[in-house]
RNA sequence: GCUCAAGUGGCGGAAUUGGUAGACGCGCUGGAUUCAAAAUCCAGUUUCUUCGGAAGUGUGGGUUCGAUUCCCACCUUGAGUACCA
C-alpha cells in the first residue's frame, strides 16, 4: 500500500478525538508539564499558514514530554471578545456571538485536521457567560482590595477600613490617589457612607476616576496605550484624540517593581523582557523642591490656567437670566466694592466676588458647597447665599442682602486672612524630580509644563500676556502635532525666580511643552550642560550654561555620560564622580529637608472601560452615584440584549440601548430599565470590560475549565501550578503579557493562586510572512489615425506582460531591450488591427507597472506555467486578452518561453493575494508535511517567508520515510526481526541524540533535516530492522503524529504511540576507534588524514609532518609550529 | 534619537563550549525511466581558476596556532519606543 496522507490523518484524528487520547488527569503519579499557546481570537478569515507555527510547535513539544514520562496539560480555547464581530454586528446587525460561533466552528475543523493533540475537553471561550462570571468574579476581587506598601501586597479592603477606625489615614502606606486629605480617625467615623465610599475608592486597586483617555471618534470608543500606533488606532489607523471621561482604572503601578523583580526569575526572551522594562520605566533619583521667590503677582490678579478660561468662557455664554440680571445691577458697584462675575478662587469656581471687601456671592444648592464654604471661609471670605426665586421675586431685596453682608465682615476672618497670605507667599514651591540631583549645582533655570498649576500663581504681569498666548497655543496642538515637531524649541519665562535651594542663586523659571504634565511632578530642574535638551533650550533662549564637569568641553553639546569624569564648580560635591556625589547630595537633600531619593516609574494605571459592546460587561449598578459590586452569587451578569451595537443618541455605549438592564437588589436580579423609579432598583454600568480582561487570567482556567464553584478548584491549582512552556507572539510583550502578570500576582496576594508568575518559560514565534508573485504590465501610449477608427478601448485591444528579467533590464534603462519591446507590442498591435486598416505607432514614453497576482498561480520555479488559468481567476477579469513575453524576449504560444514573476516578500494578508491556508496543503500533502515543513522554514523565533514550493522536500521526506517499513512494488509492509547493523544503530542514535538536543533547544528545524539524514542514510544501507524501525517511529511521531501512528499499529502495536516511552540514547553505538582529521595550514583546511583515535599527540605530528601531501604544502618551508588537537584538527603554522 | 535583534550560495537555512563554512531542503543543470507528462532514481550545483589551486560568512580593524562564533568601530535591515527630566 502506497502513503496515502488523507486516509490516515482522517483515521487517527477520529480515533483521537473518539478514545480522547489527550485528555490530561488532575491527578497522576507523573510530573506535570504544561504547554501552552496563546489563544487565537477567532476572526471570519480563518486561519492562514502563518497562524499554526506556534501551535505545531508547542504540539511536539507535548508529544515529546508525554514520551518522556510527563503528565501533559495542552489545552486550548479562544479569546471571542473583540471588535472585528462588533463591527461586523453594526454593519449588518448580526449577533457578534453567532459571529463569533461561526468563525469557532471554522477555527475548529481548521485546527482539527493538522493533528493537534490539544484536550478539548478543557476548551474556554472567553465570551461564554460561564467563563466571563470567573472574569467578572475576579473584578469584584480587585475592587475589593488596596494596596499596603509595608506588607508590599494587595489585601482586603476590610483590613484599610479597620486602620481607618483605628488610627485615620496618617499612617497607611498605600498606592492610592495622589491627592487624598489627611483624615483622623474620629473625623473617618463622622463621615456620610457616601463621603467614605468615595475615599474608599481611591484606595481601591480598581476605581472611577476622571481620566484623560485616548478617545477614538471613529471606532467610538476608548484605546489603551498599547492599542495606539505612532497616534493613530493599531487597527484601522483612525484619529486618536485626549478626552476626560469617568473610566474605571486598574492600579497596576502598584505592581510596577514587582513587575519588574519578577522579570528575573521568569525564562521569556530578552527583547520581550527589555521592552517590559521600558514599559515600566523605573528611574531612580530624587525630589528636590525650589522655592519660588516672591514676586509682585498675587493669586488674584494670574492668569487663568486655559482649562478654566474655556469653562468660563462657556459659562458665561450660557449663564441663565437670573445671574445676568444680578450682574446688571451689581455691575455698576464700583471703587472698593467692584464685583468681578464667575472668578476662580483656590479651583472654585464664584458666582461673584468682591475682592476689596472679601465677599463672595453665589447661588445655593451646589454640589460642593460644604467644600467651597470652607475654603472661602479659610481664605477669610464672607458668602452671601441667593437664589434663584429670590432673584425674581424682588432683586433689590438680593442687593440689600448683598450690600448687608458687605458691611459686616467678621473681624476674626480678616485676621486669619492676613495670616494666611504671609504665609502663603513663602510656601510656593516647585516639586520636580531628577535622575541626576548630583548635577544640582549646573541648574541655570527650571521648565515647568504649561499645563502646571503653579503658572498661573507665579507668572508676573510682564509675562502674563505671552504666557497665557503659550498656554492657548499649547492646549490647541494635538498630542500628534506636539509629536511630529520634536524639533522645534519653544518656551516662555514667566517672569519669576525660584531659590537654588544649595547656592541661593535666582534661578529663571520657564514654562515650555517639552516638559509633559503627565511625567513626574510636570516641572524639571534644568542642567544645561548636562542635559541635551536642556542645553537646547538654553542655548535658544540664550540662558546662561554653567559647566560642572570636570574636564569637559560643552561648547557644542550637553555631557549626558555619567561615569569618567568629576563634578566641579560644586561646592561640597567638588572632586566626586557619579556614584559618589549621588549617594551625597540625595543625603544632603533629606538632612536639609529639601529633597529626598526616589524612584519613578513610567507605568500609569490601565483604563479598564470600554464603550463596547462585545465584551463583558461589569458586575456594577450604582446607587447615589457610587458603584457598588453585584454579589458574587449572582454571577454572571449576562450581556443584554440591544437593538443597536452604536453608541446611543446621547453619546452613552451600546449597552445604553438596553432595555432591560438595571438591577434589582431586592430580588438580586436584572431588570427593566423603566422599574428604576422603585427605591431598590438602580442602574448598571454601561460600559464593558476590555479584549484583556479574559485574557489576563485564562491559563489558570484551563487547570478546572468546567468548575462551575469556583474559578479554578485549589487542588486543581496547586497540581498544576503554572505554565511550563508558553508560545506566542511577540506583539503582546506590553499588552497582555504584561496585564497576565499583573492579574496573577494580585491573585496571588489574595491566595487564589500558588505563584506570582504564571509562565515559566516563554517563546515567541516569529511571523511567517507571504512571498507575494508580480507580473509586469508593458504599455505604450498609442496613438494612430484616430480618423480610422482605432479605439484604445478596442475589446480587442490586448495588453502585454513581460518577464521578470525583462522588467529587470528595463528598469535599469537597457535601451536595447526596450527597443525591442517596443517593436513587439507595435507589431503585434498591426497585426490584431490590420483588418481595420489601423496603423499604431507608439508615442510618448513606455509604462512598465508591477501587478499582484495570485500566488497559487505560480509554480515551484516562479513560473507562471498555465496562461489559460491566469486569465481565468476572477482578479484578472480585464486581462482576458493578456499577452506574455516570457524570458527570452518571445511571446508565449506554447512551451517556446517561460514567463517569471517578481516574487516580494510580505505579510500575509488577502489584499496581497498572498495567503496560503493550511486546508489546501493538507488536502494536497497532508498535516504531516504541514507540520514537518513549518518547523523545516527556519528558527522558530525568526521571520520567514512562505512559499509553498518547498513543501514538496518534506512530503518525498514521508513518501521515503514509509517505504522504510514496506518491500517492492506493491510496498507490501515488510518489517525483518534480524539483529541491526552496526551502522543502522549508529544512524539511529546519532538521531536520537540529535533530536533530544533540538527539542531541548527548540531547534524544531534542525530536527527534521536530520529525520531526512537518518531516513537518507537508513534507505542506502536497506535497513530493515524492527530494532532501528521501531524506535524511528517514536522520534518522529512528535513532528509527524498521523503516520508515526500508522506505521506503529502496523508494527504490531495496540496503544497508541503517544504514551510509549522515547527511545534511550546509548553512546556505545557511537564510539568510534579512528578519526579523520582535518590538516590545516595556518588555520585554512587543506586534506584529511586518518589516525587512530588514542594516537598520541606526537606521533600524529610526527605523521603528518613526513607526508607527502604536507612537505608539497610547506613547498620547503619549515613550519614554525604544530598545533594537535587530538580528536579534532591538526593546524600547521608555516 | 534611544533600546534590542539580525546580516552566510539563486532561495529557506546549518555549523550548540573558537577547531573541516555552506549540513538538510527548495530551485537550477545533466542523465536514467516513460510514447509523453507527473512521480521516482542517479550525478552535479559558493565564487574565481592557468584545473595545480586560490579567495570567501555586511565593511574595516583587533585578540588567537586557528574567528561565521570573542572584542572595537562603522554600514545595512527589521522590531520596539519616543521630548520620561
Amino acid at each position: 500500500m502506497q502513503y496515502n496522507h488523507k486516509e490516515i490523518e482522517a483515521n487517527w484524528q477520529k480515533h483521537w478525538a473518539e478514545k480522547q487520547t489527550f485528555k490530561a488527569s488532575n491527578n497522576s503519579d507523573k510530573p506535570k508539564y504544561y504547554v501552552l499557546d496563546m489563544f487565537p481570537y477567532p476572526s471570519g478569515a480563518g486561519l492562514h499558514v502563518g497562524h499554526p507555527l506556534g501551535y505545531i510547535a508547542s504540539d511536539i513539544y507535548a508529544r515529546y514530554k508525554r514520551h518522556k514520562g510527563f503528565n501533559v496539560l495542552h489545552p486550548q480555547g479562544y479569546d471571542s471578545f473583540g471588535l472585528p464581530a462588533e463591527q461586523y454586528a453594526i454593519q449588518t446587525g448580526q449577533h457578534p456571538a453567532k459571529t463569533t460561533e461561526e468563525n469557532i466552528k471554522t477555527y475548529r475543523r481548521q485546527l482539527d485536521r493538522i493533528g493537534f493533540s490539544f484536550d478539548w475537553s478543557r476548551e474556554i471561550k472567553t465570551s461564554d457567560p460561564n467563563y466571563y462570571k470567573w472574569t467578572q468574579w475576579i473584578f469584584i476581587q480587585i475592587f475589593n482590595s488596596w494596596y499596603n506598601k509595608d506588607t508590599d501586597k494587595a489585601e482586603d479592603i476590610s483590613t484599610l477600613v479597620s486602620l481607618f477606625e483605628t488610627a485615620g489615614n496618617k499612617k497607611v502606606n498605600a498606592v492610592c490617589d495622589d491627592e487624598i486629605q489627611a483624615f483622623t480617625a474620629s473625623a473617618w467615623k463622622k463621615f456620610s457612607k457616601k463621603k467614605q465610599e468615595e475615599i474608599l475608592l481611591k484606595y481601591r486597586l480598581t476605581y472611577l476616576s476622571e481620566t484623560e483617555v485616548n478617545w477614538c471618534p471613529e471606532l467610538g470608543t476608548v484605546l489603551a496605550n498599547d492599542e495606539i500606533i505612532n497616534g493613530v488606532s493599531e487597527r484601522g489607523g483612525h484619529p486618536v484624540i485626549r478626552k476626560k471621561m469617568m473610566q474605571w482604572s486598574m492600579r497596576i503601578s502598584a505592581y510596577a517593581q514587582r513587575l519588574l523583580d519578577g522579570l528575573q526569575k521568569i525564562d521569556w526572551p530578552q527583547p520581550l523582557k527589555d521592552s517590559q522594562t521600558n514599559w515600566i520605566g523605573r528611574s531612580q533619583g530624587a525630589m528636590v523642591s525650589f522655592k519660588v521667590l516672591p514676586n509682585e503677582a498675587s493669586e488674584e490678579t494670574g492668569p487663568l490656567s486655559y482649562k478654566k478660561i474655556e469653562e468660563i468662557k462657556e459659562l458665561r455664554l450660557n449663564s441663565p437670566k437670573t445671574t445676568s440680571l444680578l450682574w446688571d445691577k451689581l455691575r455698576k458697584k464700583k471703587g472698593a466694592i467692584k464685583f468681578r462675575q464667575q472668578y476662580i478662587l483656590g479651583g472654585f469656581l464664584t458666582d461673584f466676588v468682591c475682592f476689596n471687601k472679601k465677599t463672595i456671592v453665589e447661588f445655593v444648592g451646589k454640589d460642593d458647597e460644604i467644600e467651597r464654604a470652607n475654603y472661602f471661609a479659610s481664605e477669610g471670605y464672607a458668602v452671601v447665599y441667593i437664589s434663584n426665586d429670590e432673584i425674581l421675586k424682588n432683586i433689590d431685596a438680593v442687593l440689600s442682602k448683598i450690600n448687608n453682608g458687605i458691611q459686616f465682615p467678621k473681624i476674626a476672618e480678616i485676621q486669619k486672612v492676613a495670616k494666611k497670605k504671609v504665609k502663603k507667599e513663602v510656601e510656593k514651591q516647585i516639586d520636580v524630580f531628577t535622575t541626576r540631583p548630583d548635577t544640582i549645582f549646573g541648574v541655570s533655570f527650571m521648565t515647568l509644563a504649561p499645563e502646571h498649576e503653579l503658572v498661573s500663581q507665579i507668572v508676573t504681569d510682564k509675562q502674563k500676556k505671552a504666557v497665557n498666548a503659550y498656554i492657548t497655543a499649547t492646549a490647541k496642538r494635538s498630542e500628534r502635532d506636539r509629536m511630529a515637531d520634536v524639533k522645534t524649541i519653544s518656551g516662555v519665562f514667566t517672569g519669576a525666580y525660584a531659590e537654588h535651594p544649595f547656592t541661593g542663586e535666582k534661578v529663571q523659571i520657564w514654562i515650555g511643552d517639552y516638559v509633559l504634565a503627565s511625567y513626574g511632578t510636570g516641572a524639571v530642574m534644568a542642567v544645561p550642560c548636562g542635559d541635551q535638551r536642556d542645553y537646547d533650550f538654553a542655548k535658544h533662549f540664550d540662558i546662561e550654561i554653567p559647566n560642572i564637569f570636570e574636564g569637559v568641553d560643552i561648547s557644542e553639546n550637553a555631557y549626558e555620560g555619567k561615569e569618567g569624569t568629576k563634578i566641579s564648580n560644586s561646592d561640597f560635591l567638588n572632586g566626586l564622580p557619579y556614584k559618589k556625589a549621588m549617594k551625597t547630595i540625595i543625603y544632603e537633600l533629606e538632612k536639609r529637608k529639601i529633597g529626598f531619593g526616589k524612584i519613578n516609574y513610567r507605568l500609569r494605571d490601565a483604563v479598564f472601560s470600554r464603550q463596547r459592546y462585545w465584551g463583558e460587561p461589569f458586575p456594577v449598578y450604582y446607587k447615589n452615584g457610587m458603584p457598588q459590586m453585584i454579589d458574587a452569587k449572582h454571577l454572571p451578569i449576562e450581556l443584554p440584549e440591544v437593538e443597536k451595537y452604536l453608541p446611543t443618541k446621547d453619546g452613552k455605549p451600546p449597552l445604553g440601548n438596553a432595555e432591560v438592564w438595571a438591577w434589582d437588589t431586592e430580588n438580586n436580579a436584572i431588570v427593566s430599565n423603566d422599574k428604576i423609579n422603585k427605591a431598590t432598583v438602580f442602574p448598571l454600568e454601561l460600559n464593558t470590560m476590555p479584549g484583556w480582561a479574559g485574557s489576563s487570567w485564562y491559563f489558570n482556567r484551563y487547570m478546572d475549565a468546567k468548575n462551575s464553584e469556583e474559578f479554578a478548584s485549589k487542588e486543581a491549582l496547586d497540581y498544576w501550578q503554572d505554565v511550563d512552556l508558553y508560545i506566542g507572539g511577540s506583539e503582546h510583550a506590553t499588552g497582555h503579557l504584561l496585564y497576565a502578570r499583573f492579574w496573577q500576582k494580585f491573585l496571588f496576594d489574595k491566595g487564589i493562586v500558588p505563584v506570582d508568575e504564571f509562565a515559566k518559560k516563554l517563546i515567541n514565534q516569529g511571523m511567517i510572512t507571504g512571498a507575494s508573485a508580480f507580473s509586469y504590465r508593458f504599455s505604450w501610449m498609442t496613438v494612430s489615425n484616430p480618423d480610422k477608427g482605432f479605439d484604445i478601448l478596442d475589446p480587442k485591444m490586448p495588453n502585454f506582460f513581460i518577464s521578470k528579467s525583462i522588467y529587470d533590464k528595463i528598469q535599469n534603462g537597457d535601451a536595447e531591450e526596450i527597443a525591442k519591446m517596443k517593436s513587439i507590442y507595435v507589431n503585434t498591435l498591426n497585426e490584431i488591427f490590420s483588418g481595420s486598416e489601423v496603423d499604431v505607432v507608439g508615442n510618448k514614453g513606455i509604462t512598465v507597472s508591477p501587478r499582484r497576482l495570485n500566488v497559487s498561480l505560480v509554480n515551484a520555479s516562479d513560473e507562471l506555467e498555465d496562461i489559460e488559468a491566469f486569465k481565468n481567476d476572477p482578479l484578472n477579469k480585464g486581462y482576458k486578452n493578456a499577452i506574455f513575453i516570457g524570458e527570452n524576449g518571445e511571446i508565449i504560444e506554447g512551451k517556446n518561453d517561460k514567463y517569471i514573476v517578481g516574487r516580494e516578500v510580505e505579510k500575509m494578508s488577502k489584499s496581497k493575494y498572498n495567503v496560503v491556508s493550511p486546508d489546501a496543503i493538507c488536502e494536497e500533502y497532508g498535516a504531516d508535511s504541514l507540520r514537518l515543513f513549518e518547523m523545516f522554514l527556519g528558527p522558530l523565533e525568526q521571520s520567514k517567508p512562505w512559499k509553498t514550493s518547498g513543501i514538496s522536500g518534506v512530503y518525498s521526506f514521508l513518501k521515503k520515510l514509509w517505504k522504510l517499513y514496506h518491500l517492492g512494488e506493491n510496498e507490501t509492509f515488510f518489517v525483518s526481526e534480524e539483529k541491526a547493523t552496526k551502522e543502522e544503530l549508529k544512524t539511529l542514535h546519532k538521531t536520537i541524540k540529535k533530536v533530544d538536543e533540538d527539542i531541548a533547544n527548540f531547534s524544531f528545524n534542525t530536527s527534521v533535516s536530520s529525520f531526512m539524514i537518518a531516513v537518507n542514510e537508513l534507505t542506502a544501507l536497506k535497513c530493515n530492522s524492527r530494532e532501528v524501525l521501531e524506535p524511528l517511529t517514536i522520534l518522529i511521531s512528535p513532528y509527524a503524529p498521523h503516520i508515526s501512528e500508522e506505521l506503529w499499529s502496523k508494527l504490531g502495536n495496540k496503544e497508541s504511540i503517544s504514551t510509549v516511552e522515547f527511545p534511550e540514547f546509548d553512546e556505545k553505538h557511537l564510539v568510534e576507534s579512528s578519526k579523520n582529521y582535518p590538516i590545516s595550514f595556518n588555520g585554512k583546511m587543506r586534506f584529511m588524514l586518518e589516525f587512530p583515535l588514542d594516537m598520541s599527540k606526537e606521533e600524529i605530528e610526527k605523521q603528518v609532518l613526513v607526508h607527502e601531501k604536507t612537505i608539497a604544502q610547506l613547498d620547503g618551508r619549515t613550519p614554525k609550529k604544530v598545533i594537535v588537537v587530538p580528536g579534532k584538527i591538526v593546524n600547521i603554522v608555516g
